[in-house]
Parts: C-alpha cells; sequence; structure tokens
DNA sequence: GGTCACTGAGCAAACCTTTTCCTAGGTGAC
DNA sequence: GTCACCTAGGAAAAGGTTTGCTCAGTGACC
C-alpha cells in the first residue's frame, strides 16, 4: 500500500504531484497557489497548469493544522429547528458561505446537557465562531467556555450586554403596525397577543401602548390582552373585545395566528373586515398571512437578514474586528387586504 | 512566538504535553487513548490523569489528516429549508450526533451551480457522507462526482435505483386513511389533493383508487380532484365535490392544508364534521391539524424517523456495510376530532 | 572588476497525532 | 546458566501544507 510517490495514480493529486509534474519544490507551489512569494510569472503559470491538469484540491485539514483556521462556524439552535431559526439559519449560511465558510449545525433541542455536549464538540474542531439561535425573544445566558472563540447571538440576545447580539427591532415593529393603522384612520385599537412571560409580547405591547400615548390615544379596551400564541386564542380575544368595546375599529395582534382567528370571529359574526375593523398581524407567516381571509396586513420581521447580519458581525469579528453589543433590525410593513 | 515545549501555557495542551507531565513517550501517550497498545495499567493511569490535569484534547485536523476520515457529514437541503426537510434534517443530526458525527449544512436553494459549489466543498472538507433531501417526493437525479462517498437521498429518492433512498411510504399512509374511513363507516370518499405533476398527489391518489377498488368502492364523484396544495383550493373543490356527489360522507385530502379547507367550507355551510361528513388530512402538520376546527384526523408521514432512517444507512454504508435501494418508512394514523 | 542589492526558488521546520517497527529488560523453561 | 520469548514503552515516519530562511544567480553601480 506504498503511495507511489509522484504518481497520484492511486488517490487524489497532492501538492508534492503539482510540484513534481510543473518542476518546481513544494513549497515553491504552495506559495504559486496562494499568491503569496514571488516568483516569475512563467514558474507560476506552469504550477497551474499542473493543478489544472491534475485536478488537485488542496487537503483541507492539512492546512487547517497548520494555520489553526477551520473555515468553519458552529451554528447551535437552542430550540429546535423551527419556524424562527430556519430563516435565521438560511440567512446566515447564504452569507457565511460566500466567505467560503462551512457550517456546522448543531441542534440541543433545548437541552443544557446537549448544548455542553456540542459545545466541546465545535470547539474541538476548531470553529472559528459561532452563531447561536433560539425562537423566543427573551435574552439568554451566554454560553461558557467560549471565551477564545467570537460568538454572536441571533434572535434571543445574550444577557451580557457585551456579547454580539442581533436581534428583531420590536420597536419599529409596533410603530409601523401602529402608525399605518392611524394613517388609515383608525384610533380605537386592541391588542391581542401571547403569553406575558414572553419578552416578544411584553415588548411589543409596551411599545404600542407607549405610541398610542404619544398620540393622545389609549387601548380600546383600556388595556392589553395576553394570551396564547394561538388562533384559538384570537378568536376568542375577539369576542370578548367587541363585548368590552364595540366601537373597536382596528386589531394590532402579536402574530398572525392570533391575527387569523381574530379574523375568523370577525367574519363568521358578520363584521366587515377592512370595512369596519381592521387587522395587522406579526412575523408575516406566509402561511398564515395569505391563508387567512382576508389576507393579512402585517409585520414581517425579516428573519434571514437577522441571519445575514449576525454571520456579517461573525465575520468581522474573526477578522478581529468586533462590533460588541445588541444590534436590532428593523421590520417591514407588509400591506395586504386586512387594512 | 516559540512555543515552550512541554508548557501549555499558551494555547492548548497537546499531546506532547500530556506524555512529559506523564513521564512517557508521545507514542505510549496516543496508545493510552486511543486504548491500543499494551501498557501496564499504572501507565495508562497515570496518561490518563495528565490528560485530565491539562484538559487535553486532541487536535481533530492532526486526527483526520492521518486516519483519512473526518466525522463529518454534508446535509444538502435542494429545496431550500422548510416544512419537510427540517424534521428530516432534525431526525439526521440526532442520529449521527449519536455516533460522534458532526453535520455541515448546505442549502442549494434549487440551485444546481449552488449545489455544485456546494459539493466540491464537501468533497474538499473530506466528508464520510452525504444525505441529499428534498422537499418534493419526486425523484431527483443523484449527485454527479460523489463516486467514493457514500450518499443516500432521503424524501426525494434518486432516479438510480441502486442509490440509497429512503422516502415515505405513500402506500402504507393511503391505506391508512382509507381503511379508517371504511371502519367508521364511511363508503362515499371523496379524494381532493395537489397538483397531478407532483408524485405525491398521483402516488396517494392511484393508492387511493387501488384501495378503494379492493374493498368494491370507488370514489365518491368518481374521479380524484387535482388541483393545489392549499386552503382556498380545499374550500373550492369542497363545494364541488357536494355539488356533483352530495352523498359523499368522506374526505380524503392529500395534505391538511387542503383538508382544513375543507373543513371550512363545510363548517360554513352547517354540515356536521365529523357527524355527516368525515375529514382525514396528510402531513400531521401540527399547525394546521390542531388549529382545524374540529382538530384533524390525518397522517403522520414520520419525517424525523426518516431522517433517522437515512443517518443509519449512511452510518452502515460508511461502516462499509451498504443497503443499496429504495427504503419506505411507513405512516401512522393520528386520530384526531373530524372522524 | 568588485561589491551590493535584489529576485527567484528551494530547504526544512512546524503543525499534531497515529502507527509501525524496534529495543531493552525481564521471566520462565530446560 | 543459557536461550527463547514476551512485554512495556520508545523512536521515527507518515499524513499534506505553509512559511521563514537561505542560497544562488543576475544586474547595476562605483
Amino acid at each position: 500500500m506504498t503511495a507511489v510517490s509522484g504518481s497520484p495514480a492511486n488517490g487524489r493529486a497532492k501538492l508534492a504531484d503539482v510540484a513534481k509534474l510543473a518542476g518546481v519544490s513544494v513549497g515553491t507551489a504552495s506559495k504559486a497557489l496562494s499568491g503569496s512569494g514571488r516568483m516569475r510569472p512563467e514558474t507560476r503559470q506552469r504550477v497551474l497548469a499542473a493543478v489544472e491538469a491534475l485536478d488537485f484540491r488542496p487537503n483541507q485539514y492539512a492546512q487547517s493544522l497548520h494555520t489553526g483556521r477551520s473555515w468553519t462556524v458552529g451554528l447551535m439552535t437552542t430550540d429546535g429547528i423551527g419556524r424562527f431559526s430556519t430563516p435565521v439559519l438560511l440567512g446566515a449560511e447564504d452569507a457565511l458561505g460566500a466567505g467560503k465558510i462551512s457550517v456546522l449545525l448543531c441542534d440541543t433541542r433545548g437541552d443544557a446537557i446537549r448544548e455542553q455536549h456540542h459545545l466541546r464538540n465545535l470547539m474541538d474542531r476548531r470553529v472559528d465562531g459561532i452563531i447561536v439561535t433560539g425562537r423566543r425573544t427573551d435574552p439568554r445566558p451566554p454560553l461558557t467556555g467560549v471565551e477564545r472563540v467570537p460568538t454572536v447571538y441571533a434572535l434571543s440576545p445574550s444577557t451580557d450586554p457585551d456579547d454580539m447580539s442581533v436581534v428583531s427591532d420590536d420597536h419599529s415593529g409596533a410603530q409601523l403596525a401602529v402608525e399605518h393603522l392611524l394613517a388609515t384612520g383608525r384610533t380605537r385599537i386592541a391588542h391581542v397577543t401571547g403569553p406575558a412571560h414572553h419578552a416578544a409580547a411584553r415588548d411589543r405591547a409596551r411599545h404600542t401602548v407607549d405610541l398610542l400615548e404619544r398620540n393622545s390615544l389609549e387601548l380600546a379596551t383600556g388595556r392589553v390582552h395576553f394570551g396564547e400564541w394561538s388562533e384559538a386564542w384570537g378568536r376568542r380575544a375577539a369576542e370578548a373585545v367587541l363585548r368590552t368595546a364595540p366601537d373597536t375599529d382596528a386589531f394590532f395582534c402579536g402574530n398572525d395566528q392570533i391575527a387569523r382567528g381574530v379574523a375568523d370571529a370577525l367574519r363568521e359574526n358578520g363584521t366587515d373586515v377592512p370595512g369596519r375593523i381592521a387587522i395587522v398581524g406579526y412575523d408575516n407567516w406566509d402561511i398564515m398571512a395569505l391563508a387567512c381571509r382576508p389576507p393579512l396586513t402585517t409585520i414581517d420581521t425579516d428573519l434571514t437578514e437577522i441571519g445575514r447580519q449576525a454571520a456579517l458581525r461573525l465575520l468581522s469579528a474573526i477578522g478581529s474586528e468586533p462590533h460588541p453589543g445588541l444590534h436590532a433590525v428593523p421590520c417591514r410593513l407588509v400591506v395586504r387586504e386586512s387594512t
């Protein structure tokens, strides 16, 4: 099984084969490829031709062993891979792929043991950086034991404000929704959202109240309706709101499922949407927003962009230009027929 | 920047540090760790203690460089990462993670150029194997240029029957649905499904017709209703079916969205579900099946299991025990209130 | 003509682990 | 007491690439 040196016949070509064919030393061949080192153009040409002829591809393990760089980042999703982490993941993969970096996927299923296990694995593989993403917007404790590895938290920020975090800008989301409703002449706005123990629900609600106050308005029912992120809750809440404040002329909902529930309830009791009551959702989850009757005006959180931004920050941190702190990606308003 | 040999002070410990601390040679230390080689138990103990003391972790690049194994597999999703590929991906990640193997994620977005690019990347990284997954059940052409690397196709089988493919068993799905409906006394069953140019729609329809024939029955409307995978199509189709065959007593739908559309249409024209008409969906997409009124009886395709099976087959192929051919994972029936 | 500067290219160490081969010492048997 | 065998452990090569250093040659300038 001795490798016949100089012959790439058994297995793939290595740099020594290239060098031999080009009539130069291994070192020179390496320099020709990396572009470093000075040499006659014709020499470089010869090497490049040999590379072509042998279909040479450098052994990444040998490279990484030497340089210490793996051209790999770890992507840890802490809550399973779901509706929220998927677009983030895609955005990140896209931005990293452009930089010749591959993504190692780790799913912790929310289990701390598993997280620790994956983390060790990533460190063993000498990843250049790590992106951590979750499905909730509540802050999470930072990873432990990654001191030397740049880390970016996407969607779920780190509780440590000096870490790099990229999140969705709930303020801009609430603002877009409220201003859109005001612009279309609505003034008696109800807010139906998820559980109060979710930061996403709390934050969006707070900003909504603030924005209304700034316009000398208050919520139609005088309070926020916290509940669940479900259609069923949307339906129940719609009825409750109309019982309390029959003159409500708009619903701003904490997500698209709730909004769809509201829309269903209104349609079934014969209320004209958007004629009498307008509805704005949140997330722009196409499957909900488009299937809704009428199709839903909603806030797009641009999760893919959050993933991209996270990746870009990670890349610059790997290039030793860290931008620590929290970075909020603004939302976009998507107008459809419910307003 | 000379490494002070024997001192792991600058950077992480290497095997030489461990050996020095344990008072043995590097080779012996390696043998102690791998369990190979014979040595006095006390010597092995000393090495292990040194490993512990220095928190030594072997350099995977050095290992891979030597052994040629990367303990990594590529996971290519060809249609973006969506509702279907995600569970497959999780199942695979789970099974592989147990085998100390990490997953490199590649998303081709359905672009052949991108696929080729990622493929080269995976080959450069000397992955031990590749799992290819898509969102459609239609067969896809096999990857080109991966001769030496075991490959498993999940969800979308390869057109080459000698490749390893793991798919969902549409026959079992149709069978479970039809037999369940027959068992609950339904005999005039309509089938509403997606576009005829999707293998999933065609196959499920074909099996449904076959199974009815075997029971000397035929479809309520005499034909399959091909359309789109959408709620809107479900609503339209439900009305069309009832116009043609008012005595229809069950709908078997090609996916849960269509089923939900059917359910909505029936509820809105006052038809009792499941009293007068039963509905069975397909996919067990919780977000649809649970939000449906009434909650949907449906076929669970067990995508996670498909991912797991694909990973297991890949592992055994890597261990040079390939099981070529098509492997179909059976579905499960999930009974809820729509039947 | 001699020295200097510069350029093109090769040599060899380093990156870290695994594995094969080998040695030295010890033990048991005859 | 000698020989053969066995065992623990060491030395070194291999795996493929990068890079700093060295060396030889060439042209220019004094």
